[in-house]
DNA sequence: CCAAAAACGAAGTTGCACTTTGTTAAATAA
DNA sequence: TTATTTAACAAAGTGCAACTTCGTTTTTGG
């Protein structure tokens, strides 16, 4: 099972294509920059707690969703 | 509602409860110092996702577990 | 009461999240 | 095919929040 950072980017990229949204429009939503939002959906780094907040809002999900993988 | 580190915060110190641990063998299971435990079940930081991980392992439970509030 | 557990403060370190810039590649569409 | 958009990827720099350390006080529970 690869590391959380990779599960928790596959499963945001998964949720945001659901969203219909590209990642410059899940930038723009959160403030993030379209390469944090490239690099956290690789799983290069996971986000800190307050974009955590903030991605889960700009997908209008809650922050548990997107720990759900499987 | 609480911002996300605090709930989460008190998620944490709950779930380590139902284990019956001390934040001191929380902290020994992790690698983390208790008073990082501390802090993180106070709200007055969220891990990072390598700890998360950890801290999952350490309960024994998924990482999602610790994002369900309600 | 006593001992263990946890809260709390303050100050210092460090690693990682995040940015910036630029290039390349893949996807979508016309 | 040719554009156009979208995303992958690289490398280098910055800043701040996560984390530590040390010490004191307060709470909990037996």
């Amino acid at each position: 099972m690869a590391n959380l950072k990779v599960q928790f980017g596959a499963r945001l990229k998964r949720l945001r294509a659901q969203c219909k949204m590209t990642q410059e429009q899940l930038a723009d939503a959160t403030g993030l920059t379209i390469e944090s939002i490239s690099n956290i959906e690789r799983g290069i780094f996971g986000p800190r707690f307050d974009n955590l907040e903030k991605i889960a809002a700009a997908l209008n999900i809650e922050v548990k969703r997107l720990f759900e993988f499987d």
